[in-house]
DNA sequence: GTCTATACAACGATAGAC
DNA sequence: GTCTATCGTTGTATAGAC
């Protein structure tokens, strides 16, 4: 699948370094139906990056079912396993493609705006666009040392072992104090 | 000067995108000096990026004078000005550059590593490597997201009320209970 | 629909005049 | 040392044969 090459070579290189023939060689297909099927370099990354393979609301539903006093481990646990498995080329493409296309930036923050914001409008709370932020730098701040910085002890540790020490602070942002 | 005109447009474009001619333009020089003086967009990007502004072990010194129960908001704080400064061109040109240079992360990586590991060093406390992650996980995060990709409250708050909300975190990664 | 060949632009780098 | 001109490469996109 061409998508899925895509996914692969622009999560491995950023928008910038993904070059149309690469990917192509890698789905086995050739370069110029990349411009026939999607219009170029730039709508390929439309749809195999930018459309998230799953949607901010159907995730809050996932994830409030449970005891708010874990919910920062639920958070943790929940991105991680997604960006250990299958849903992981998408966030990591968008993480390095951050400095040379604009859209990826605009996806990453929406994604994790109405995300948090869903959270928290169930929560109640005071400062809810900075939780959101706060909450976010944490997210991603991890995502880009595990996976694109690759800070040997992020990369090598066990899923359980980073939820239980990023939990607490993804619990604070989102119901502790913060001022 | 061309060295400082190098990290503006690194810092805005990252790595791949910078090109030797915009940069020279900037700087009121001609490309071809580029390769004169630097051998190359390579050697410029070592010189003006990679060689960082301040040494790990000189701001270790720094930090390391104060309270312990305080030592995050100093660390918070002390790289917020920083990063908001003179120096902070530098910072966002490695960050931005991680996906297109290989050689950015590297940096990045053993500066925390230094940094930290030199913190922690007169702290005691086990899991050293792992508080180091996390600390640099939750700094580079929160750089990402104030810096690169723009969450408008991550980039308009103040230091102060970032400093309240993160230092806690900080704090927690290097001297508190992470399992 | 699919592939070959190629046009076109931009970049990094270099050679050579001054 | 400095600049002009240009080379070689690479990457996107398209035109046209089958």
């Amino acid at each position: 699948m061409l998508l899925e090459a895509a996914r692969a070579v622009f999560a491995e290189n950023g928008y910038e370094r993904a070059t149309v023939r690469s990917i192509a060689a890698r789905a086995g297909v050739d370069a110029a139906m990349v411009n026939h099927w999607f219009g170029g370099k730039e709508g390929l990354f439309a749809q195999a990056v930018l459309k998230l393979p799953f949607e901010p609301a159907e995730l809050v539903t996932v994830l409030r079912d449970g005891p708010v006093e874990e919910l920062g481990s639920r958070i943790v646990r929940t991105f991680l396993t997604r960006w250990d498995g299958v849903g992981g080329d998408t966030f990591q493409a968008l993480i390095r493609s951050i400095a040379g296309h604009e859209a990826a930036s605009t996806v990453l923050r929406d994604f994790f705006l109405q995300f948090f914001t869903g959270l928290l409008s169930d929560l109640g709370g005071d400062r809810r666009e900075l939780r959101v932020a706060l909450c976010a730098s944490q997210l991603v701040g991890m995502g880009l040392v595990r996976y694109v910085a690759r800070f040997p002890p992020m990369v090598e540790a066990e899923v359980d072992t980073l939820v239980t020490a990023v939990a607490p602070t993804l619990q604070r942002y989102l119901t502790g104090d913060i001022d």
